[in-house]
DNA sequence: TCCCATTTATCAGAGGGCTGATATATTAGT
DNA sequence: ACTAATATATCAGCCCTCTGATAAATGGGA
């Protein structure tokens, strides 16, 4: 008995497939679009995170880094190095907020604007390849149910 | 016009509920889930990653480095970067394979195995508060589903 | 008014994830 | 037998993500 000498299970088989614990199944989905996602969007010139970032500051006008993170489901640390790099690349500007003094109001630069402009299709085209993955049915229920993991996970532990 | 003043939507609302893109609602579930678990592991001393490094090792029996990568959908790289840390904290020996000469073979420590039982409980906890946000009928389709999403969105771009 | 709790930004340090590159071992092919 | 393709391990460097700590600005109450 030195050791289990089973068949090692490919993504989909065994406990990788329906048999898995719920969080596993989630993280090997997610690992896999965010691969596709990262994949597509290299030739842009551009990560995962960083085109986020540039897609919720155009979407909610200026935002501030604290803002920026509760909207990504990241830290303030973790969006203010997304943010300098974003900064550093030319993609953004930080300039402080007229009424606040201590705020820093996110603004997209030109580069910034074609940045996003020019990885935006490749991100969509992983967003399609998802969404084909979904049984016409399926969707509703299955969006519901990432919004309340999401809240009902996430929520509670706002008691940081 | 100098923004958009829109109020900002909380997790659940707006593009953040269910009219979001499906990629983005993934990354939330998946990044409330991840947060939960680091919580949950934390008092235990371990990450959620080295967590998973070590329940695969003792599911699976002794693997090298590069089946651990496959299995828990990461690069050898990173897979080299958790094992480091769990031999370095004495979780994990790394052996020479007796019939390879250049694999080395991960094995669960006394250590190694008692924190997998100390960290299982807490784990367990968010995998039950997971199951809970799922509707009974919805368990099976979904489950299908998220491996569907990782074979076909994962497995195409094995041609690197 | 003064103090305090809250919010924001940011530094420091650690772990995890990637790509690229290198070295070695095994296996397949010729 | 030699060579080429494949597989493994690992170094280096970058970005993302977290926790912890610090500092500054705001706003509310005593």
């Amino acid at each position: 008995m030195s050791g289990k000498t089973a068949k090692l299970p490919r993504a989909g088989e065994g406990k990788r497939g329906v048999d898995g614990h719920l969080a596993y199944l989630l993280r090997q989905a997610h690992a896999a679009v965010r691969q596709a996602l990262e994949k597509a969007l290299a030739p842009a010139g551009i990560t995962h995170p960083q085109f986020v970032a540039l897609t919720l500051v155009r979407a909610y006008g200026s935002l501030s880094g604290a803002e920026l993170a509760r909207l990504a489901v990241i830290t303030p640390q973790t969006a203010n190095t997304i943010t300098s790099n974003l900064v550093r690349m030319g993609a953004l500007t930080r300039s402080p907020d007229p009424s606040h003094g201590k705020v820093l109001r996110l603004a997209l630069t030109e580069t910034g604007r074609s940045l996003l402009a020019r990885a935006r299709p490749h991100a969509e085209a992983v967003e399609r390849d998802l969404a084909a993955t979904l049984p016409a049915e399926l969707e509703g229920p299955m969006r519901q149910w990432l919004v309340r993991v999401a809240t009902d996970l996430g929520d509670p532990s706002r008691e940081r």
